[in-house]
DNA sequence: TTGAAAGCGTTACCAT
DNA sequence: ATGGTAACGCTTTCAA
C-alpha cells in the first residue's frame, strides 16, 4: 500500500492524530514538529487519501458536473469559469459526460451519487424523467446552468427573453421587418420555448405580427442550419434569420452561400451564443454573446455562499457583438 | 447521514456482510433474500458510498484524465471514446482540466492523486518538469494520449511520421512541389518535432529538398494561421500549405481569402486532425483524419488488459479525407 | 502540544 | 446461505 499518515507518525515518533492536524493545519502544534512532519511527508512522497478523509468527515467538497456528450463548445467556457472558481474556493470538480442513452445516463449519475458529491451542476441538460427522479431522490443540491428545468431547481443562465428582445431590436433598428427564428420551434427544451416567446413578444413590441412559418427547426445542429435554407428556398421570404446556436448560424451561412445568396445582402444572420466559432466565418457573424464563464463562476460562488434557494434564477449579461452578417437598410 | 448498508441490514434482519454481497452480486445468497434486500434498498433510496468501498478494497476503478483547458476540440472526441469504453468495462473517469499556470497544475494533480486513481491519462499534454516529477513520484500508471513525452510512458497516438508522408504524397500526386508546413516549427512538443521530420523526410523521398523558411509558426492557434499568410505575403512562394491543426488551417484559409487569394487555386491546404471544424469552411478542407475516439477506446481497453508496457507505442489509423481545398495540377 | 480511541461505510476472511 | 469482525486511512473528541 501507499504511504499513510501512520507511516509518517511512526517515522516522526508521533501519533497519527498529530500528523493529521499538522498536515491539515488544524488545531495546535509546535512549529518545530510541523516542520519535521512536512519534511518526512515530502521525503516519503505522501499523498493524502481524500476518500478516507471524506468518509471520516462525512462530507466532501466535490461538485459533480453533468455535461451532455454532444455539448456545444460553450460548455467548455462554463467549465473554464467553474474550474477557476473551484480552485479559489478549494472545491473539486467531478466532470462527467452523459450520453443520450437513458440507461447509461442512469448508471453514470448513480456513480456520481456514489461519490457523495455535495452538489451537482447540470449543464444545458434537459433531464428525461427517469434521470430527474433519480436526482431528486438523492438529497444533493442541484443547479441548472444555461437551461431551465422547472422551478424547483435554481437556475443560472442568460435572460433568454431579454436576449431575444436585444436581437430583434438590433435587427429592427437596421431596418429589418421580416425576421425568422431558426432552431427554437419546439416547446422543449424550455429554453427554446422562452426564446420563441421572447421573439414573438419583441416583434409585437415593434408592431409586427410574427409569422409562425418562420419559426423553424428544433435541433441545435449544423444540419438544421443547412436544412433551413433548403426548406425556405430562394429567394428567402425574410431578410434576416436568428440562429438559435452558433453552429446553426454557421449552417445558415454556408447553405445561403452555397445557394448563391450573399450574406448579409440577401440574408442577415444574428447568432445566439457568441463562441469563437462566430469569428471563424466569412463574413464574421453578428452575435448575442452570453457570458458563459460567468455562469460557471456564479454556480460555484453562489453555492459556496449558500445563496441558492429552490427557485432562484440568476441571470448573466448578454450583449450584441457586431460582425458583418447584418445588412443595414438605413444606408441605402 | 444518508442510508447505509447497515440500515438495510437492520430492516431486512440481516448482517451488513450479506447486504454487501447481495448488492455487489458477489458470493452466495438466496434469490429470495436478494429480492428483499433490493426492494429495501430501493425504497430507502440507498446509494453506495464508493469512497468507503474503495477504501476497503484498497483500490479504485477511477481513471484520472488530464485535459489542457485550451484544448482543441479533438480532446472531446478522445473523451467520448474513453467514456464509451469506461462504461463497458465499468471504470469511472475523473476528468480534470488543467491550467497553464504551473502552480494550479500542481494543485490540481495533487488532488487527483489524493483520489487514489489507478491510472492517469494525459491528453495532448506537454508536461512541464515540475508536474512531470510529481506524476512520476506517485506510483500510478501513466498513459500519454495524442502526444509523446519520453520513452518511459506508454503512448497512444497517430503515427505522426506516417501522417506527414500521407499528406506530402497526396499533394505530390496532385502536382504540388512547393509545400509549406505551418505550426510545427519548434522542437517541442515532441509531436511537432516528429511532424517536422516526417515532412522533411517525405519531401526527400520525392527528391525535394525542403526549404527551412517554409516551416513556420509553432502554436496551434487560429492566429498562427492568420499570421502565416501575412508573413509570407502574396503571391505566396508555395502552392500548398499543411496546417498542423484544424484551427490553424481555418486561419490560413480565412487569411488567404481576406488577402484576395482563391483556395485552392492560389493556395492548397491540407489540415491535420480532421475534426468537424473542417466541414464548416468553404471550401471544405481536405484533411488527414486522426481516429481520436479509437485513441480513447484503446487507452482504456489496453489499460484494462494490462498490455501497457513502459515504452509501448500504440498507433491508431490516419487517413486522407478529401475536401475541396487541394488544387489538382494534373487537370490543367 | 500531543496521544488514544472511536467512528465514517464498505468489504473480505473466517466461522457457523 | 448468512453472520461476526477486522481492516482500509483519516479526523475528531476527550484526556493527559
Amino acid at each position: 500500500m501507499a504511504i499513510t499518515i501512520k507511516d509518517i507518525a511512526n517515522k516522526a515518533g508521533l501519533s497519527p492524530a498529530s500528523v493529521s492536524r499538522i498536515l491539515n493545519n488544524h488545531g495546535r502544534f509546535s512549529a518545530e514538529t510541523a516542520k519535521k512532519v512536512h519534511e518526512i511527508a515530502e521525503s516519503l512522497g505522501y499523498f493524502k487519501n481524500q476518500s478516507a478523509a471524506d468518509l471520516s468527515q462525512k462530507q466532501s467538497r466535490v461538485v459533480g458536473v453533468l455535461v451532455p456528450v454532444a455539448h456545444t463548445n460553450f460548455a467548455d467556457e462554463i467549465i473554464k469559469g467553474m474550474q477557476h472558481t473551484a480552485y479559489e474556493l478549494n472545491y473539486e470538480l467531478l466532470i462527467t459526460f452523459i450520453d443520450t442513452d437513458e440507461k447509461k445516463q442512469i448508471q453514470t449519475v448513480q456513480s456520481l451519487l456514489s461519490r457523495k458529491v455535495f452538489a451537482i451542476f447540470m449543464l444545458a441538460i434537459d433531464a428525461p424523467t427517469a434521470l430527474f427522479e433519480l436526482l431528486n431522490h438523492a438529497n444533493v443540491q442541484l443547479v441548472s446552468i444555461s437551461n431551465q428545468l422547472n422551478n424547483k431547481i435554481p437556475i443560472i443562465s442568460s435572460n433568454n427573453d431579454l436576449m431575444m428582445h436585444q436581437i430583434v431590436d438590433h435587427l429592427y433598428q437596421k431596418g429589418h421587418r421580416k425576421i425568422a427564428l431558426i432552431g427554437s420551434s419546439e416547446r422543449y427544451p424550455i429554453v427554446a420555448k422562452i426564446r420563441r416567446k421572447g421573439y414573438i413578444d419583441a416583434l409585437a413590441a415593434k408592431g409586427i405580427t410574427y409569422n409562425p412559418d418562420w419559426i423553424w427547426g428544433f435541433q441545435n445542429t449544423y444540419q438544421t442550419g443547412l436544412d433551413a435554407i433548403q426548406h425556405f428556398g430562394t429567394p428567402l421570404p425574410f431578410t434576416a434569420a436568428i440562429g438559435s446556436a452558433d453552429i446553426i448560424s454557421v449552417g445558415l451561412l454556408n447553405a445561403a452561400q452555397d445557394a448563391g445568396l450573399v450574406v448579409p445582402n440577401d440574408l442577415s444572420i444574428v447568432s445566439v451564443d457568441g463562441t469563437e466559432l462566430t469569428q471563424l466565418t466569412r463574413p464574421i457573424l453578428t452575435t448575442i454573446e452570453q457570458d458563459f464563464q460567468m455562469m460557471g463562476h456564479l454556480a460555484l460562488s453562489s453555492l459556496h455562499e449558500k445563496t441558492l434557494t429552490e427557485n432562484a434564477i440568476i441571470y448573466t449579461d448578454t450583449k450584441i457583438v457586431l460582425g458583418d452578417s447584418v445588412r443595414d437598410f438605413n444606408n441605402y
